[in-house]
DNA sequence: GGCTCCATGTGATTTTATAACGTTACTGTC
DNA sequence: GACAGTAACGTTATAAAATCACATGGAGCC
């Protein structure tokens, strides 16, 4: 199953991702979800931290590191490379974001706080994303790494291909 | 199942990847398969790109382009980047060589022919790299993609961890 | 030979990511 | 509130990864 798709009356509807939804509740439940979250482990959800996850959400697409920084330096913060990748690494290690591998880009965590191992699908032609749940551990993968006694921690699932918008587009 | 052991007698035994293997065999195999292939396909296995697949071979590892580089340097070829980066690209275009996302590196098709979307582990301790079949299509992923009408074209699928002889390292 | 196509070699540049270091700001203790 | 300890921030500099642009060269075709 997907999570693009947001449940509750399309206000402000959206075409990024794959489905439409409500994109205001969406930034706000996931910025909402963050900090309980932080509030709850004891974790420090900063002003940069904060506006870098707010861009994330804003956006809705997958960002690259700069240009994080050109919007975070835009918001009055620091200008140097460190302070996106800084920022970025604290959501993606606390799981508001995720990094998307075959991109160099990170976007926003679209099942905020579930205890996951996220899956996307990517489209080469407009570069939109759509994450998923995957559970690798349960298919070949998972078999593989029993049989050789491999230990797995993490894993990056990406599909490349062609998202709906864009099938229809060229059938057009 | 992985594939980075390979049966026949362990002349040479190379504890590189999670198994010990004949790795002098894997390395001709692997120069036959690609010119068997490339002969079928009208492909020109040049002797750049035939030396950076004997090198990936050889190397039994994950490569950055810049190692391959300084490789195919001391071999004669050029030394500016895109004589790597074009081999590399050709020899992942023909299935002879993957690209691993998460390390920005390129480690040599442990199937050779075979028509396979790979998956791979990679311990992060010590860097090693094996590689396994998987079927993404056929899981919560391929479900996913069916769902929401997006077309897979191909997977990237990497699982971090820790392989079965760092493990016991970690336990002496 | 002359043509075309593809591959190669090279210089330059762009994009992505980290190292290193001093300063600031929050946390907990008294 | 004053203090020490720690985490976060801002900046300079540099490293690592990837691509652009353009000239040269060789294989196959006519």
């Amino acid at each position: 199953m997907t999570s693009i798709a947001h449940a509750g009356k399309p206000a402000s509807s959206d075409p990024i991702g794959f489905e439409q939804h409500d994109h205001g509740s969406c930034i706000s439940a996931g910025l909402a979800a963050a900090e309980a979250h932080c509030q709850a482990e004891g974790l420090r959800l900063t002003p940069v931290r904060r506006k870098a996850l707010e861009i994330l959400l804003q956006e809705h697409r997958a960002l690259g590191a700069y240009e994080m920084l050109d919007s975070l330096r835009d918001a009055g913060f620091g200008s140097q490379p460190p302070v996106a990748y800084r920022a970025l690494e604290f959501l993606v290690t606390n799981g508001f974001a995720h990094k998307i591998e075959r991109l160099n880009a990170f976007i926003a965590c679209a099942h905020p706080g579930a205890n996951h191992s996220p899956a996307f699908m990517i489209c080469r032609i407009c570069d939109s994303v759509a994450e998923a749940q995957s559970a690798p551990a349960r298919g070949a993968l998972g078999e593989a790494a029993r049989a050789t006694g491999f230990t797995i921690e993490r894993t990056v699932v990406e599909a490349e291909g062609i998202c709906p918008a864009c099938t229809e587009k060229a059938d057009a």
